[in-house]
DNA sequence: GGTTGACGCAACTCGCAGGTTGCAATACTG
DNA sequence: CAGTATTGCAACCTGCGAGTTGCGTCAACC
């Protein structure tokens, strides 16, 4: 898939916009890697939200399933999304302050043409 | 304000998570501060959908309201929460890749640290 | 003084994200 | 083989976010 700055911002900050999200991956940095249901027992949620919030955090690049030994899945931290969503904002919060005297031609939020 | 820079991020994550509100900080940006009545020209959404989003940004102090001449209110850009939460994703994915692998130093953005 | 724009507030619809329960299948253990 | 975990899939419930329509009001302009 090609490096769609804007799609990949978008999907990190949708899912660290989720406390629940947040405390996943916390636990997930805390502990190493994990399965959905070895974090259930540390989470007040069920096994299968956490799978879905895994499902959302691996469709944005944030965790990586690896098959484990036995049928389990562990899900491992990835943090190059993160360095991605960083750069938009540094990206944007520059557009933002060099708002008055370069006043480019630069349309809607299309970066890529 | 205390500095609660997990619940500033938050709000930016919010904020950002959602893309009329990016189009509507980009036209913000483009076209310099405005009322929401010159952004409902702009967009493809009805003054009041725009005013709630416009609360939501101020809110998230992303945006500020300034009283205009007349009755007219002009919200403008502010920059300092997106550093904010810029400093939370530089600290959380240091904190992953600090785990495993402490000799990354690859990181060339923009944090003074 | 009446009309015209612009703003704020409130009620309403609608889709979907977050979470649960239930179930079938698979893999290991006694 | 019977029993126990563990996983994935599906149906379901519920609250909230995004957006609309409608109304009352205040400031200007003719």
């Amino acid at each position: 898939m090609p490096p769609d700055h804007e799609a990949t911002a978008e999907q990190v900050f949708v899912a660290l916009a989720d406390p629940t999200r947040r405390g996943l991956l916390a636990a997930l940095a805390s502990g190493g890697p994990a399965t959905a249901t070895d974090l259930a027992n540390r989470l007040p949620i069920t096994r299968q939200a956490i799978a879905k919030h895994l499902a959302l955090l691996s469709e944005a690049g944030l965790v990586a399933p690896e098959p484990g030994e036995r049928r389990r899945v562990r899900y491992r931290l990835h943090s190059a999304p993160m360095q991605v969503a960083q750069q938009f904002l540094a990206a944007m919060a520059r557009d933002w302050d060099g708002r008055l005297d370069a006043l480019k031609g630069h349309l809607d939020l299309g970066e890529r043409r």
